[in-house]
DNA sequence: AGATTGAGCGGCA
DNA sequence: TGCCGCTCAATCT
């Protein structure tokens, strides 16, 4: 299903009650690149509330491990993705990576890290955009830009809640 | 079952 | 800087 939040579309997939699979925020016609489903006229109340969260997360107003507790959520992935994902879920807010450091833990090969990243189903809930490369930001499914964005979003509110400290 | 493909990295000139 | 070879899970064929 489709949610719609003003601007911006969030595509989410569940099973029973809990969330499989979501997109990041989208704009306009965007989505359907990402997502196949339909716009839901009169959402829930659950699945607005949940839709909102994944926005908040966008714009770095909502730490992942808060929206974790909020959302009722399952990662449903191979092994070696599992492991992957159980890492990046630990980057605090903020905070980077890259798929070398990640690799090392795991003794394997950064692309392969990639490969594991690539294929998140829950993109902001699990923070996959805080590993980038060594020399660079690395990739992004949904495009580089929206990497940049969200992580300078989230430094720029990391500044501002240590400023409130 | 074998070949190809990456959201990468380190070394060498 | 730029290229080259290594890597390894996933995705083709």
């Amino acid at each position: 299903m489709i949610v719609q939040i003003g601007d911006y579309f969030v595509g989410m997939i569940f099973k029973g009650n809990q969330l499989v699979r979501n997109t990041i925020p989208l704009k306009g016609e965007e989505i359907f690149k990402f997502f196949n489903g339909e716009v839901i006229d009169n959402p829930k109340e659950e699945y607005m509330k949940i839709a909102e969260t994944i926005l908040k997360l966008y714009f770095g107003e909502m730490s992942d491990r808060e929206a974790r507790k909020l959302i009722n959520c399952r990662l449903e992935v191979p092994n070696f993705t599992k492991k992957v994902l159980d890492i990046v879920k630990d980057i605090e807010f903020g905070d980077t990576l890259t798929y070398g450091d990640i690799a090392k833990k795991l003794n394997t090969s950064p692309r392969a890290v990639g490969m594991a990243l690539k294929r998140n189903p829950l993109p902001l809930i699990i923070p996959c955009h805080r590993v980038v490369a060594k020399n660079s930001l690395g990739g992004y499914s949904y495009g580089v830009e929206k990497k940049k964005f969200i992580l300078e979003r989230e430094r720029l509110n990391k500044r501002f809640m240590n400023m409130n400290k």
